[in-house]
DNA sequence: TCCTAAATAGTAATGAATATCAGATAGTAA
DNA sequence: TTACTATCTGATATTCATTACTATTTAGGA
């Protein structure tokens, strides 16, 4: 169901950076090997563990910058979620989300009926468009079954509240 | 978690805080107030700043617990743009986001494309909907004039204070 | 008015994200 | 291959948004 994962395989990622004027470090291309591998959108700390799997020493902070820095050269996309660390996303394709807003998992989908929208004339006018994205949230099915029921968090309380 | 859904104008917002079982202060009046006649979808800092014209002491503290209760109350809802704070947003009905990626200024839109727009099956299997948001990124148009049609893709932004 | 749990102000602590810098390395030229 | 050097990395320090702590104040009910 997830679209597939794409384009710069680890072999030509090493000939765009370096066409872009940065060197093709091993600690580059290990993370992104790393993202462009994970389908759950990891933040930097992620990212981490896995690579370091392979390189022992590597550090958060080039993790951070090398991940800014693909940012940066359009290599991949980032997104926040309430109250959690900024994730990272490989998927340069156009696609939506599905955010589950108790586990924080976030997957990837396309429709139809949203590869067909039009920008609104609205926002023509607003500015220069560069990217539609649809977001929906919810709780995937797993958060959702084990959500004891009637037994609500809400701190609103019904008119009688027993004493 | 957020079962209600009033349009609270501050008048009644103390009824909501105490049919809650919270205590409705002068800061959460003052806050809410503040939050909800801004159109710019401010974070605790802008928030801090214009209450603490009327509330001199009111510490900012105070301001991230206040719009936290809120959020839990589903009193106001949040979003966040990459390499920035948390924004706040009193508005609870169904709307879009035009996000000018240069300037972070956010601008809420409808349209009627969108507002029909169904939640795909894939979305409905995959757990329980909350919500559906469509994001558009771009630069409005005051920041997209002042740049030449160069390629500044820069993580380096210009922070304008929005308000 | 009085009482008490809840809320606030002031301040400290936390933790994600960046910056600094001495040493290592990629890419290049000889 | 070797040497050169600008770039890059790892370790560490720093920044800053957000959250936690606590003594004092206050909202709201009796
Ligand atoms: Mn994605
Ligand atoms: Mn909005
Ligand atoms: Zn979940
Ligand atoms: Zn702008």
């Amino acid at each position: 169901m997830p679209p597939l994962k794409l384009p710069p395989d680890s072999l030509d990622l090493a000939q765009i950076l370096k066409a872009s004027g940065v060197k093709a470090t091993v600690q580059r291309l290990e993370i992104y090997r790393e993202l462009s591998g994970s389908m759950q959108h990891p933040d930097a700390e992620a990212i981490y563990r896995g690579v370091r799997r392979r390189i022992p020493t590597v550090s958060l902070d080039t993790v951070y910058r090398t991940l800014l820095l693909f940012l940066k050269l359009g290599l991949v996309s980032s997104l926040r979620l309430p109250h959690e660390r900024i994730r990272f996303d490989p998927n340069l394709t156009p696609h939506h989300h599905l955010v589950c807003t108790r586990c924080g998992r976030v997957q990837d989908f396309t429709h139809p009926d949203f590869d067909a929208l039009k920008v609104p004339e609205a926002a023509q006018s607003w500015g220069v468009i560069e990217k539609m994205q649809v977001e929906i949230r919810g709780q995937c099915e797993r958060c959702a079954r084990q959500t004891k029921p009637g037994r609500s968090r809400s701190l609103i309380q019904t008119k009688e509240e027993p004493k």
